[in-house]
DNA sequence: AAAATTTTGTGAAAGGAGTCACATAATTGA
DNA sequence: TCAATTATGTGACTCCTTTCACAAAATTTT
């Protein structure tokens, strides 16, 4: 096939295919059809082979594709054969909640440190929940550790005011990309990466929906 | 204007508009172009036009929108002119950051039922940090309870195993708008709406994008 | 009061994304 | 071995979304 430029749309279905095709394997099925896939991640079947056609043949005709090696090469697509050193900045009730999130590591991501400004958070607080308890640093620390735990992604959850200006640290310890839950938009330079999770927006999606039906 | 169908796309950035507009109210500002605004929530100029023509005529050539009048009738196209009653149900880590995420209120979302399975999250137990606490009540009383406090919209913060038994019980219960954060597909009847916040897939689209630059 | 300026609202054009339909390839069964 | 069956991969088509470009309307300047 040649060369075409990949829509945002795509990457976002590999995720559901993978999550989808996860569950398959689990359940031992050997073998899916484009078909099945579809109908189990609501899509249409020529969908998901164009998709999977952005980045090769991964089918067999009059069969489908093989559960574990098509899951193999979607992930390593989405660049998660490997695996992802997170920081979650902010350990307020989101951060909390993020920090005790176990599905993170199944999916290859890994949160290696915490940070607040809060010196009362600061001072002895560690997160109980999960196996390895994660201490909590004080912001200032960030250019320091990130470089020395490696941090490629962090998730902002601190209070909005504080986004941008949380944003600019990261930038500067070079920590290429941020999951920005703070509802405010952020800016950064060439090269950095921002992605929002928006709850209010979509739950807008949803009022809208309910009240226009 | 004739009538045209409204893209999701449109809606999404309707709310983004309304996040911009706000703060713009609390700085004081009166009036805002289509420029500005657009520059703000890092979108075309012409689309935030666009967007805005498929509902009225809100701007005065020559000079824009005011910004108290347009924030006021994009609220009620998103149907955000009413109160929404929410419920959460499953209180673990982020069920409990939901409920006392505050931000919902000043949005015109409030949260009036918690529920869960576990016993021991039942009795006794309530959220703290809101001005009003809510009690967590036993998930079997969610059909009863529902009618009662009048719940339009339910968020789903079980583990993904339960959710769709969940769903099942909202259906039933009469609650049509459904916020499911569990990372699994859910399927609802006709008249019924799901949207889904799957921070996972988020977090692999962006690395993706780190992956592939 | 007329010209210059600003900025909206929108038809037309361009660009992307999703669906269809079928040639192609693998498998199964006779 | 060959026909029948199944299901992929992809060019062509359709549909949807975004951007452009400009007439229309309000304001400001001269
Ligand atoms: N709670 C929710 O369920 C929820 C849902 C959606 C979005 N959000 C958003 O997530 C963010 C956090 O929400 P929350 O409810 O956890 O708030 P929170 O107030 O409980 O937590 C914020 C934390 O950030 C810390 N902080 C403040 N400034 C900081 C800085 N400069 N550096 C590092 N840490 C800093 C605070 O000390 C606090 O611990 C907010 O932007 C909120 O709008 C929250
Ligand atoms: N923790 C996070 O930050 C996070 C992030 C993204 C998504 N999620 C998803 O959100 C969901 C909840 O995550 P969590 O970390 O809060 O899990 P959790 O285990 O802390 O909480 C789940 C809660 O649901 C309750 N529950 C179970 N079955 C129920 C039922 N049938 N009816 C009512 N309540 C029931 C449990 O008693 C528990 O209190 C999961 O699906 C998870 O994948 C969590």
């Amino acid at each position: 096939m040649k060369y075409q430029k990949i829509p945002e749309a795509t990457i976002r279905r590999l995720s559901r295919y993978s999550r989808c095709l996860e569950e398959m394997e689990q359940g031992g099925e050997k073998v899916v059809s484009s078909a099945q896939l579809a109908s189990k991640c609501m899509v249409n079947p020529a969908q998901v082979r164009k998709d999977l056609a952005y980045f090769g043949e991964f089918g067999i005709r009059g069969v489908g594709y093989y559960v574990k090696d098509l899951l193999a090469s979607i992930k390593k697509v989405l660049g998660l054969n490997k695996e992802w050193r997170m920081a979650v900045i902010g350990i307020g009730n989101l951060g909390s909640a993020l920090l005790s999130y176990k599905d993170f590591l199944k999916q290859n991501y890994k949160i290696v440190a915490a940070f607040d400004i809060d010196p009362q958070k600061v001072i002895g607080r560690v997160s109980e929940k999960l196996g390895k308890p994660v201490e909590i640093l004080h912001i200032s620390r960030i250019k320091e550790v990130a470089k020395e735990r490696k941090i490629e992604i962090a998730l902002i959850t601190t209070p909005p005011s504080e986004a941008q200006s949380v944003a600019n640290l990261l930038v500067e310890a070079g920590i290429r990309g941020i999951l920005n839950f703070a509802p405010t938009q952020i800016t950064v330079p060439e090269g950095f990466v921002v992605k929002d999770v928006f709850f209010t927006n979509i739950l807008d999606n949803l009022a809208y929906l309910l009240s226009s039906s």
